[in-house]
DNA sequence: ATTGTGTCTGAATCTGTCT
DNA sequence: AAGACAGATTCAGACACAA
């Protein structure tokens, strides 16, 4: 039984560090399905082992040029598809990704994720409120980012904190395309000639929103590409657990120091508005129990269209159909299917009233009951 | 020198008409590098599985028809594959071509864009600024589409009208993100029973845009999925030649029916600007683009003493004058200035109204879109 | 005539849990 | 693994009609 496998050892998992080496060789060093997040946000198309370079200023003929073209896609698409194979082996199977790109590489980034078999859930566009002019006056001002988010197969549970990113938006439901500044003055991080440490440095508000939105507090989420650490910073301040990566020992350093400033948020403050379905569910059965409708009592619908009768089980009866709460309603309205919670009232001194007030205070009693150290 | 050729013989250009059939069949029956702009609306290959429904329990009407239908990524890339080969092939060396699509296939498009040797010059994002929510709450509302605007290759020396860009967004560059709404009521052809007669009718707004942007007037525009016929009457209406290519009689009817109706604009309302612009904060351009004033009307000054004509690019001619509302009035009035949005008014059923009327409109709905932080 | 109210609809990969 | 069943879930705009 101690009988040595061929499997490489699986480190454990080096949380909230920055990993030193390139992000495909360390990923397969990791122990498989223990992330639940990766954002990603990889080199466009350069800088790739100097397959990509193009000859410098040589003005090729057009059918040399298109086949230079070709062979940098090919690499750029062996890139992609290396680094996005390793993420797809760390990822829990409920995990999910994002990348962002722009016009350049997203293309290829969205058909290698497709062709892994991730499942798109959005895409996304970073539209920037203050983007670099065209100069030249030969396009149109390139204003936006796309940020792809996939979960990592169609059938996954993936998390999404809809609750969370409405109230983000003033009680309406947010959308694909966010509006937001690019990440300029002091939360730039400089090197010590006070320049820009990072070409492409993301602003805090866009990790922020992809943070909230699709992951839990203590969630683990891996950044292949970590650069000056915007990642690693937000998860931090929010209460996630981070793995970054990155091959340039200078943003590295960068990274740490950014690091060592960040504080994480209260715990009330990283409390988000949940959703009801994460609320305990209560059988309609129960409200009849515990005496808050007796069986025989009568229900009405919304607009009282429609009457029913509670019966001892918990089940309602109304013209000639017996059921839940929800199969009759859904019945007399001829509706595919129906809230009985939302759906049926009650009268009491003259006024209707929702059965859902009692579910309410079934609740309210449940978390009183938990509250309390026994 | 009579030897027949195998090559299928060339037909001439068909200007003006719907050609019925497959559009990659009819494409190579077309005479090469004859075409100066394409305009192509593929279909999404949506994979919906089952019904759904409102909160309310009313069936959303999906987009469920034969043609959207694809077995696999691979068949959907082989048709991709061969209809942007015969598409090409169509195209002057100085040739564009536009695609739209959404996440499910956008990212397939602009990858074989590029292996094919198109050079990508911007991807736009169309933001619908009133784009169906999500029902069930389990992902971002998905509210916006993807353009790729493409040359023939790197080389070419596209048409881009960046002047006349600039002016219809008020004198600032135009920027890749555009804020149109979908194409509802009037616009929206209807069939015999009143329905919707094409599941995906683009609006005409956002044809506006890429036509007067990407060609000049005399241009040959094709559409190779032609539909009910948006891109055939935005190019007429503007003053250039189209080629539409439909498989459905259903949709060749629609569309014949709706290019009888379409006039020409005036030959100088297509006139572009060619100088610099002012830079008020709603543009006037976004009025004309919005069909609130078509390209032609004439505008009567206060008390009616003169009259100018609007321009598709939202400026104004009159008396031997361009420019905008604001240049054209107050070189009317000999004034050194002049505040053209309550200068100038519209009839309306024989009573004018002045054009902040318009204005008010807009900023309404900028409001409603600004007003949260999205 | 104007304003307010209710209805309808739009390119959508749209549930979770227990048996 | 498939089926049963509880029960959660919507924004903007056009239009018809009422007050």
């Amino acid at each position: 039984m101690t009988k040595t496998t061929t499997k490489p050892k699986a480190a454990a998992l080096p949380l909230n560090q920055i990993l030193a080496g390139d992000c495909i060789e360390v990923m397969r060093s990791l122990p498989e399905a223990s992330v639940d997040l990766i954002f990603a946000d990889p080199p466009y198309n350069l800088q790739l082992k100097g397959e990509l370079h193009r000859p410098d200023n040589s003005r090729v003929d057009a059918v040399d040029d298109a086949w230079d073209q070709f062979s940098s896609f090919a690499a750029y698409d062996r890139f992609t598809r290396d680094w996005l194979d390793a993420a797809r082996r760390l990822l829990k199977p409920n995990g999910a990704i994002w990348v962002i790109g722009s016009y350049h590489n997203v293309f290829r980034l969205g058909a290698e994720l497709q062709n892994q078999g991730f499942w798109i859930l959005n895409d996304v566009v970073w539209r920037k409120s203050n983007p670099m002019p065209n100069f030249r006056g030969k396009r149109l001002t390139n204003a936006h980012e796309t940020l792809i988010w996939a979960s990592k197969s169609e059938a996954a549970k993936y998390t999404f904190n809809y609750e969370a990113l409405k109230a983000l938006n003033e009680g309406v439901q947010m959308r694909s395309d966010w509006v937001l500044p690019i990440c300029t003055g002091h939360e730039r991080e400089k090197d010590a000639a006070g320049d820009k440490a990072h070409p492409t440095q993301k602003p805090e508000s866009l990790l922020h929103r992809v943070i909230v939105g699709t992951t839990n507090p203590g969630d683990v989420v891996l950044d292949p590409f970590f650069g000056t650490g915007t990642t690693g910073a937000v998860a931090k301040m929010l209460g996630r657990e981070f793995i970054g990566i990155e091959r340039e020992a200078a943003y590295r350093e960068v990274a740490e120091r950014r690091l060592a400033r960040v504080r994480k948020f209260d715990r009330e403050a990283l409390e988000i508005t949940g959703s009801k379905r994460a609320e305990p569910r209560v059988p309609f059965g129960q409200v009849v129990e515990r005496g808050m409708l007796r069986p025989g009592e009568e229900l009405f619908s919304i607009g009282s269209r429609f009457k029913a009768k509670v019966r001892a089980d918990g089940t309602l009866v109304g013209n000639d159909v017996k059921g839940s709460i929800h199969q009759v309603g859904a019945h007399l309205e001829g509706a595919p299917s129906c809230n009985g919670w939302t759906y049926w009232h009650f009268k009491r001194e003259g006024k209707m009233i929702p059965i859902d007030i009692l579910r309410q205070q079934i609740r309210a009693e449940m978390e009183a009951d938990t509250a309390r150290p026994n």
